[in-house]
DNA sequence: ACGGCAATGAGACTCAGTATCATCGCCGTG
DNA sequence: CACGGCGATGATACTGAGTCTCATTGCCGT
């Protein structure tokens, strides 16, 4: 797969390092009060090699949460049976990811508000979320059948599988995480199936 | 509608001229080259007060290159009949839109290149898009027949409107702004009908 | 009129982010 | 098995983003 030698695999370490140690400090102690400084210093790294691996200090803190968890997702996308449809087959690999959510629940709560904590720490979350788009695009992309060179359907569903995670966080969080996440996540993948002729309206209204 | 004092009235057009001397600053001499005091300058304030109205350089040009164009899907979505549907007003919208794109093509082309010049400006300009999902679903909202109090329609209609144009955007750029966005966007939005049961497969492939 | 408060300007200060240069050590060649 | 290239890092200095505080101005309600 990935070309491997003694050089990348360094880098990725060092990457993941300053990562790790970033969303441990940020956690703790805020993103603001957390310096670029005592982060490269947690990692055991300097200062410049700080910023030649994240452009940002909030770009670091977001990967050190979530890129374990994309690793994750892709992995359940690739458990579930090929015959499955791409969105159907995100729904169920969310649905996996949510079985043992009630174990975490303050653990992702922390992370959802930390990730709000400001608007540079949320623009830069936004900024994370494409990767992971890009990433689910590619995981779902052998589910679709006659597929052009440029389809856009991968990557739509890739950015409907994030919306649908941030707007059910945003909704999970206005009664400050008390709800039930995993559910709003598939119940806004659901809202995707907009009525394929909208006119007729399925819900059966009036 | 809004309240509107002397007061609120010259904060609002103070904060349109400072993202407009932003926008106008970077598209001449980039985002990196321009700096805080330059815009404040240009636009007639103190440097604080820049940093009141704005969060981040990047925010202010960002908002100053697109900011106007939110009004104007909005109007357009508010002309397309009441009886067309959420996701099709949105087609709708976007079509009137795009009818003089020829006009403005290297406009376009421009203002696509610096929103993604630097990862800054483009985790800015993601975190604008997300003001612009908000106003889009205020929008199409009274589009829907039997809406619950907290129901995702909306607001996903909304996240896959500007996905749509952002991806759109990206392929477009592929080939420098060669082709034609007003179909890509449509085509991004077309791919939302993802066949509503996936396995027959609409497109007849086989 | 007058007192409160929102908006601003000025200036100081911290720190994010960049650039440069030197060093170390993996890697492919003779 | 040297050795030269180059990628990764560390140290350091510098610009400028973003924050804070305090003083001033001028709209707004009493």
């Amino acid at each position: 797969m990935t070309v491997t030698s003694v050089r990348t695999d360094r880098r990725t370490a060092t990457r993941q390092r300053i990562a790790d140690a970033a969303a441990r400090l940020a956690s703790e102690h805020g993103v603001a009060a957390t310096t670029a400084d005592q982060i490269a210093a947690e990692a055991g790294v300097g200062r410049a090699t700080f910023f030649r691996h994240f452009d940002s200090k909030e770009l670091a803190v977001a990967t050190g949460l979530a890129d374990a968890a994309i690793f994750v997702i892709v992995g359940l996308l690739a458990e579930v049976p090929p015959q499955v449809g791409p969105l159907d087959a995100v729904r169920a690999a969310y649905a996996r990811l949510g079985e043992d959510f009630d174990a975490n629940r303050q653990t992702f709560l922390d992370q959802a508000d930390l990730c709000r904590s400001s608007p540079a720490m949320f623009a830069w979350t936004l900024r994370l979320y494409v990767d992971w788009e890009m990433a689910i695009a590619d995981a779902v992309r052998p589910r679709f059948v006659a597929l052009a060179p440029h389809d856009p359907r991968p990557r739509m569903v890739g950015a409907m599988a994030m919306a649908a995670v941030r707007l059910a966080c945003d909704e999970w969080l206005v009664d400050r995480g008390s709800g039930d996440l995993p559910a709003l996540v598939q119940e806004h993948l659901d809202a995707l199936h907009l009525p394929p002729d909208p006119r007729p309206d399925p819900r059966g209204a009036r």
